[in-house]
RNA sequence: CCGCCCUUAGCUCAGACUGGUAGAGCAGUCGACUGUAGAUCGACUUGUCCCCCGUUCAAAUCGGGGAGGGCGGACCA
């Protein structure tokens, strides 16, 4: 796999193509970055951009995490006491989920946001920026809460931060796309460069099927999660056999096996009863979903190894979180 | 500062006028059927009715006070 091939693998948006096209040219050393707001526990939707990450490091780039611990605050999530605390168990199960520990930068956002050059570029933007446009760029983040002055300062922050970060390209979920839009106009207009962006898709719920709506309600997969947890979420998870399910819905099981367990494993065998046929290996995600589609891979029999691979992924930072307890 | 509206199940809300031990839809849980899930049947669960004080035999409901949230306040029409 080339270097363009590694990067933008899986990625539902490149923005803009010809822009990645170059840095995929000489990738070594350059930086990129996704921001999280901490969060004590890791889930499978952290554990999707860190997958695009690990494709960076083996590109030869160096990945920045932003802890956004001024973030987090602005978006209500408690004490800066309180957020500190989940950022470092966050940071300690990022290394643990596989992030190569001498080429991953971890910064808090608190390091350098709270600098008087900083807060001026910011009034910069605040100044260039309607607040219409700031309050639709959160729009997705921000979910059904009343706006605060503090929400439409937040997306400034962020395409602030990857001018100050020192960035080549940056990545996030789908639902950062309007971020990442208001950072390519803004940054121009108080004289930095637009950087390129890159998303990871919006995976569909786990239980339901439904595409596109990002975070919220339904069953997620955390590095909390026994084993047995695991399995029986996998085990209720909705998956009928075909890689179109009708109307808008998705099948998240073949969803999981592509953005989750094919990156990061060479072969997935699925181990069947001598009564189904024996067990099945396979190299890549087209020949899984292929055999999905036609029957000879049943439902059943994925999901049971859709839990064994999972659990495998899981495992170090369930161990990381154990150990952080006592 | 002033005015109006809202607060009841996980969610959206009914019930309030006319006091009598709290409801619907969705969600959830459990069975049946499928070698998964879903769909479809069948059953089940769900409460600080925002808080305090008062009236009353009895308050989600009436009265007073408070909290949280939403919307509005010029001119023009």
């Amino acid at each position: 796999m080339d270097a363009y091939e590694l990067i933008t693998r899986n990625a539902e948006e490149v923005v803009t193509d010809e822009e990645v096209e170059e840095l995929a040219e000489d990738p070594e050393g350059k930086r990129v970055y996704v921001g999280y707001e901490p969060s004590g526990v890791l889930h499978i939707g952290h554990m999707l951009t860190a997958n695009k990450l690990i494709d960076l490091q083996e590109a030869g780039m160096e990945v920045v995490i932003l802890l956004a611990d001024v973030h987090a605050y602005l978006n209500g999530k408690g004490t800066f006491e309180e957020i500190e605390a989940t950022a470092e168990k966050m940071r300690k199960q990022f290394l643990a989920y596989g992030l190569d520990d001498e080429k991953t930068e971890f910064v808090y956002g608190s390091d350098y946001q709270l600098d008087d050059d900083y807060a001026l570029d910011l009034h910069k933007l605040e100044l260039d920026t309607t607040l219409n446009r700031a309050q639709r760029a959160m729009a997705e983040i921000q979910g059904d809460e009343t706006a605060k002055v503090s929400h439409v300062v937040y997306p400034l922050m962020q395409a602030l931060d990857i001018e100050y970060l020192d960035l080549d390209l940056a990545v996030g979920g789908l639902d950062q796309r309007k971020v990442h839009m208001l950072m390519r106009e803004e940054l121009p207009e108080i004289g930095y460069d637009a950087r390129p962006c890159l998303h990871t898709p919006i995976l569909a719920d786990l239980g339901t099927g439904e595409g596109k709506m990002s975070s919220s309600s339904g069953v997620t997969i955390s590095m909390e999660d026994s084993t047995e947890d695991i399995e029986e979420k996998v085990n209720s998870a909705f998956c009928p056999p075909t890689r179109d399910p009708e109307g808008d819905l998705e099948n998240p099981v073949l969803e999981i096996f592509q953005y989750h367990i094919f990156p990061r494993f060479e072969t997935v065998v699925v181990e069947r009863p001598d009564e189904y046929g024996g067990n099945l290996e396979y190299d890549d995600y087209e020949a899984l979903a292929d055999d999905l589609e036609s029957g000879e891979l049943h439902p059943a029999d994925a999901k049971g190894a859709l839990a064994t691979y999972l659990d495998k992924l899981v495992a170090p930072g369930r161990e990381k979180l154990r150990e952080l307890e006592q």
